[in-house]
DNA sequence: AGCGAGCCCTGCGCGC
DNA sequence: TGCGCGCAGGGCTCGC
């Protein structure tokens, strides 16, 4: 489940059962969910093993989990969902389909527990990586305050929900950029966190054509544009996210609402709550733009 | 150096 | 009923 709002579903699902608790056995059941880590499939296994875990974090759509280690030498099991990952909670005896790795944990509080990290298409991947100090000496992401990082995550922007985002520099380097200003919201350099989704999201209560030169925005527009990022954020969290399917999901296993409140994002064909003329559906960097074509024009640059 | 295409995968729903 | 095609919420790497 891969934007922010669902991965922040899931990492604050995980944080009261990992924090303090214990790695009793790891099984690997496709290897290929390994592809990022950095060594054979028995070294995951060894290093992870008897390992303590001290939090659940994130930033944008990428999650870690930061283990007990010897000073001076921080690491953690470092998670993304890619397109179909889950990550469920069960008792002891729970077999989910398409489990790829199985983390078995024993929590001083809340006993034992399962750990499935599932995921159909195998885009998403667990490794464990060393952790950096963040280049500005805030906090690495959400849910932990060491000012740390993966250095799989280093060259990732903070999210817009991030206290430590910076909102000049993102404005200044979206300035520029040449490109479509879709691109440059799906790009995680800039900022982290939104997908396909929530770009179409943010583009349509902005009134902002997908392919409009992201250095054309007046400074006004894109600050309108990252408040509407946010807003779009924030109700899709406290909806818990997006869930088209029985696919994306809690650690529970259970759906978010938001798909409820979506506006252009796979409503093509149906009429634009502002306008009444029909979402259009364009194809843009191999998957689909949603967008109101009256809302959305392109506009000269100002 | 910035940008865009291609690739990594599986499974679902649709139209023929 | 069966099959092929297009589609799916992401990100990395490689050419130009």
């Amino acid at each position: 489940m891969p934007e922010l709002p669902e991965v922040e579903v899931v990492r604050a699902g995980l944080a009261p059962a990992v924090t303090g608790a214990r790695i009793a056995s790891v099984t690997v059941f496709d290897e290929r969910s390994l592809r990022r880590h950095p060594g054979p499939l028995g070294d995951f296994v060894e290093r992870l093993t008897g390992r303590r875990m001290l939090a659940a974090v994130r930033r944008g759509k990428f999650l870690w989990l930061p283990l007990e280690s010897l000073p001076g030498e921080p690491e953690a099991i470092v998670a993304h969902l890619g397109m179909s990952g889950q990550v469920l909670l069960r008792a002891m005896d729970a077999v989910d389909p398409l489990t790829r790795i199985r983390l078995e944990l024993t929590h001083p509080q809340h006993g034992d527990l399962r750990l499935n990290f599932v995921d159909q298409r195998i885009f998403g991947s667990m490794a464990i990586d060393d952790l950096v100090p963040t280049t500005d000496g805030e906090p690495g992401g959400a849910g932990y305050s060491a000012a740390l990082v993966p250095t799989k995550v280093a060259h990732i922007a903070r999210d817009p929900l991030d206290a430590a985002f910076d909102d000049s520099v993102f404005f200044a380097r979206l300035a520029r950029k040449n490109v479509g200003i879709k691109r440059v919201l799906l790009d995680q350099t800039l900022i982290s966190g939104i997908g396909n989704i929530y770009a179409d999201e943010s583009l349509w209560a902005a009134r902002i054509h997908y392919e409009q030169p992201a250095a054309s925005l007046s400074r006004a527009r894109a600050r309108s544009l990252l408040a509407e990022v946010r807003l779009v954020l924030t109700r899709a969290l406290a909806e818990g996210g997006t869930s088209f399917d029985a696919q994306y999901v809690n650690v529970n296993g259970a759906s978010g609402y938001f798909s409820h409140s979506l506006n252009a994002y796979g409503q093509h064909g149906k009429p634009c709550p502002r306008c009444g003329r029909n979402i259009r559906r364009d194809s843009f960097m191999n998957r689909g733009s949603h967008f109101c074509a009256f809302c959305q024009r392109m506009r000269a640059p100002r």
